[in-house]
DNA sequence: CGTAATATTGCAACATTATTGCAATAACAC
DNA sequence: GTGTTATTGCAATAATGTTGCAATATTACG
């Protein structure tokens, strides 16, 4: 079981209190994530989970992560935001701001897709991520 | 000035009335998208427009002009949905599922983006539309 | 041109997703 | 254990988009 501890940095130790803390919101959220290949809206993560936790306090789970590079945002068609975990590819540099997904049209769901994306070029702008979003239907919406 | 009556096709003369009517707020919508080269969302769309237009109707006609063509919708890192005119390189059947766009993380500004973007193939599902979002700072808020 | 049919609009209310302020709680360093 | 403060929960609010329905305006056609 893949626990939040594991992302926190080595750091000193502070002389007050830590800056992160492993609560079991928290690690309800990494759980939740863990289990599903899909990635997940916040309603999802909130449905899914065991733990009773506050809808905000999912929210800003789920932002916090994508700050923490513990997880990256996709958003769908509808406009909602989609969580999932960071794979190692991720962790290594190379996928971490270069997405690819596919969401069906009919189900909403999103998963990620293993795709090389490639970041182009653009006259006068630096480019810092690329998000590629594939739609169509899924296996299950087109039987 | 583009105008929305080009688009209606040609069709036989209906018993009673057509399935289409131009209006001057289809018009209105027209002429703003095509006076921005940006992509615009409904409440950019409604600012610009001169004319005095509701906010659902503007919702409802860009909706409208997606569905046939006219328009293409992407939606950006908010969730928010923009929208521009089809290109002619749309109209050709080469670009019309197939867009690219760039969008300033700062100021939210989204801009089409003329990039060859290829339709990678997924097992066991067909996809139907790709769209490439690359996100950075644009010229203004990295200056 | 006048008229009838109906596509379209405007309005009000509602739905969904996400955010903010603040007091209460709980995790961590010591 | 205790103090500090990150985190949570709650309530209220914001932002974006949708729905139902009556009023309006466009179009085909005589």
């Amino acid at each position: 079981m893949l626990q939040y501890y594991v992302f926190l940095p080595n750091r000193k130790a502070p002389k007050v209190a830590t800056e992160r803390r492993n609560t079991k919101q928290k690690q309800g959220v990494i759980d939740v994530l863990k289990e599903h290949k899909e990635a997940l809206s916040a309603d999802e993560v909130l449905d899914k989970l065991d733990l009773k936790v506050n809808r905000v306090t999912v929210y800003r789970i789920l932002e916090r992560f994508e700050q923490e590079g513990i997880a990256h945002r996709v958003v769908g068609l509808e406009g909602k935001s989609y969580y999932a975990l960071c794979s190692d590819a991720c962790d290594s540099g190379h996928h971490h701001d270069r997405h690819a997904h596919f969401q069906c049209k009919s189900c909403k769901s999103l998963r990620c897709v293993d795709a090389e994306v490639i970041r182009p070029k653009l006259d006068n702008v630096k480019i810092e991520s690329v998000s590629v979003l594939l739609t169509g239907l899924c296996e299950s919406c087109s039987a």
